[in-house]
Parts: structure tokens; sequence; C-alpha cells
DNA sequence: GTCTATAAACTGATAGAC
DNA sequence: GTCTATCAGTTTATAGAC
């Protein structure tokens, strides 16, 4: 992942955030102390309620700009596709848009996804709606190829959703862009997903 | 996943790790504390030392029974295999063990996989050698695919590797037994993996 | 082997000066 | 808005009785 970005100069509540998610994102939830979000934001410690009420609404902001960012990466790709594009097409859009949000520059995302499972309880619940969004966004996309008979086999849905976005999850525990570039990742998950690793 | 077998009366070492492998994957390494993992194992804080050096060192134990574990069960299905089974055979067998590994009785495992990005550096250094092992062990298995020509592309071999171990990974995020049997889970994923979401 | 008690350090959060 | 100082609670780990 980049993130060669350093945590600029822009308005403190800013960085405390992305700092916050860069953190949380490498060490968790838990491990990351307000101590530790302070120094890589430059500021001290005390400083952080002025703008947060607690480290708990710090996650919260987090997560729910992981989701917005990878949803618009998904979106605005989508809505580019000119007309005719096939639903092929469509998918391997999506694809490309959420594993952008993740890999590059999705701090937010990238955090959202790593730590999500393992917040407190108050917070996930919190979260879960924003989540559950996303995941009818993708839903409502692979309605439209059951319908058409596009795809393989009368999978259980909720298995398919899951597996596909599963599997592009994963990615951030290991793609590093010396392995090759983004476009490469894209086109090689791309194809697995679509016709698998066998020739038949 | 199940996990509805209660942290028996055993060895106090044994109840301990099997507490604290459950706690890791529920709510992180670094939320886990040891009055937490004491009072899953029905034993005060402070007899915990006398099993182990630090909390550190349960960690350790915990990661590496986890990598043992899903290797056992890969290795054992692998070596029942008959002598003439094709090599899709080896690599479904392969995908089950794996997901066994994970998802039935396997806290070790699934509590390797989760928390394993987010552990103190230094513990992540002792522990990859053990996972590096257990990676190339999958190699050795696609290897003899590559050179058969059986595999649908010359795709980058890590990759390869990465994204089919990555996608299973992921399943102990979202595979609840309530979804479906388990058997059906194994045939889904490696209907998938094997040949694609779509019909061509 | 397990207990109680406690040390030493760290944590999230607050108060009040500037 | 940001700082310093500090509180109250918690954490890992240790000491010593049984």
């Amino acid at each position: 992942m980049p993130d060669k970005i350093p945590v600029v100069h822009v308005d403190s509540k800013e960085r405390i955030l992305l700092s916050a998610a860069r953190l949380f994102r490498d060490h968790g939830y838990s491990a990351t102390t307000l101590r530790m979000i302070a120094s890589l934001s430059e500021i001290k410690a005390g400083s952080i309620y002025y703008h947060f009420d607690s480290k708990e609404s710090i996650l919260i902001d987090v997560l729910n700009r992981g989701i917005e960012h990878v949803e618009n990466e998904v979106r605005i790709r989508i809505n580019a596709l000119s007309s005719n594009s096939t639903f092929q097409d469509k998918v391997k859009t999506a694809i490309e848009g959420h594993l952008a949000g993740m890999l590059s520059n999705g701090d937010y995302t990238s955090a959202n996804i790593k730590i999500y499972s393992q917040i407190p309880s108050k917070a996930k619940e919190r979260h879960k709606i924003v989540r559950r969004a996303y995941a009818d966004y993708w839903d409502s996309l692979f309605e439209e190829a059951f319908e058409n008979g596009e795809l393989r086999e009368a999978l259980n849905k909720d298995v398919f959703r899951l597996f596909v976005l599963g599997s592009l999850n994963w990615t951030t525990e290991w793609y590093e862009p010396k392995r090759g570039s983004f476009k490469e990742l894209v086109d090689q998950v791309t194809s697995i997903l679509f016709f698998g690793i066998f020739k038949k």
C-alpha cells in the first residue's frame, strides 16, 4: 500500500482522523492510544478532546469515512460506464472501484475493513447500518446478472456476494505495489473471479 | 462458527491457551486482558504466570498452534487421497482442509488468521517462519499444476496463492453454519475458485 | 499450582491557564 | 484551539502465603 502521503498540515481535525485511521489499521483499535494519535497528528493528547468527545467517536468517524470512500470509488466508475457496456464490464468496474477504494489512498477504507470485527460491540452496532447499505449496492449489482442467467450457477446469493467481496478485502493483507501495478492486480483478480483457476 | 464446546476442565495450561485463542480472535490481542483470559479459564490472573512468562508468550503459543492445526487438517486429507486422484481432487481436498482448520473447531487457527496483522512486531517477526512453511506447502501444491499446464493462465504465482488462500481466510468473517452446511460451503467455494462466477 | 495483594506503568478523559 | 497537569481506573507483572 502506498501511504507515502504524510499526514500533511491541514485542519487538526483532519489530521487526527487520518492519523487514527492509519494507526487503527496497522495496530488495531484497542492497541492504538490517544497519545499515539496525538503524536502522529503533531498535537498534544489533551487537544484531541476539543475536536472529539471520546476515542470511540473518532472510531465512528473513521469507519463511516471508510465506507463512504469505497462506495464513491465504485459509484463514480459505474456511473461513468457507457450505457451499452456488458454486465461483465460492470462487475469488473465495481471490482476495480472496490480495490481502488482500499488500496489507493484508502486509509479509511482499509482501516474499516481490517478492524471492524474487533471493535467494541456498541460501535459495531451503530456502524452496521452504513455497511448494510454498501452490501445492498453489490447485491443489486448481482441481482441483474442472476435474472439474466449470466452467472454460472444458482449459488446461494449471500455466499456469492460475501465470497467475492471477501476475496477482495483480503488483498489489504498482501498487496504491495512492488508485486506489480494496480492495473495488473485488477486484471488478475477479475480473471480468477470470472473464470476460475482451471482451464476447464 | 460452532465453538459450542466449552472450555472444559483439562490442564490449566490448556484452558488458558484455548481461552486466549477465543478471546484474541473475538476482541483482538490488545483488547484481551489477562483478567479476561483468567476468568474464562476459571483461574485467577496471577496464576497465569506460573504457566507463562508473559502475555506475549501466550500469543506465540496460540499462533503456532493455529498453523500447526490447519496444516494437519490439510496434510491428513491430502495423504488420505488415493494415488490416482486428479489434481483438482487434490486442490479441493486442500481447500476443504484449510476451511475445516479454520471453521470446525479451529479456534487457534481462526485466531491466528484474524489477529496476525495487528500483533506486536516482535511477535510477528518470530512467527513469520512458521507461516512461511505453510505457504510453501501450498506453493508446492500449485507448482505441480503449473508444470502440467492445468491452470487457466500463467498468472503471477504469488498472487495466485495469496488470492486463493486469502479468499478462504475471509470466510472466518462471515461463515455461519445456519447459512448452510460445511460441506455446502466447501462445494460452493471450490466451485467459484475452480471455474469462476460466469457461465463463460 | 493457585491464591491474594500490590507495585509500576499506562490508559482515556477532565480542568483550567493562555 | 492548544497547552500542561492530573485524576481515576486499568494493565501487565511480581512477591509471598498456603
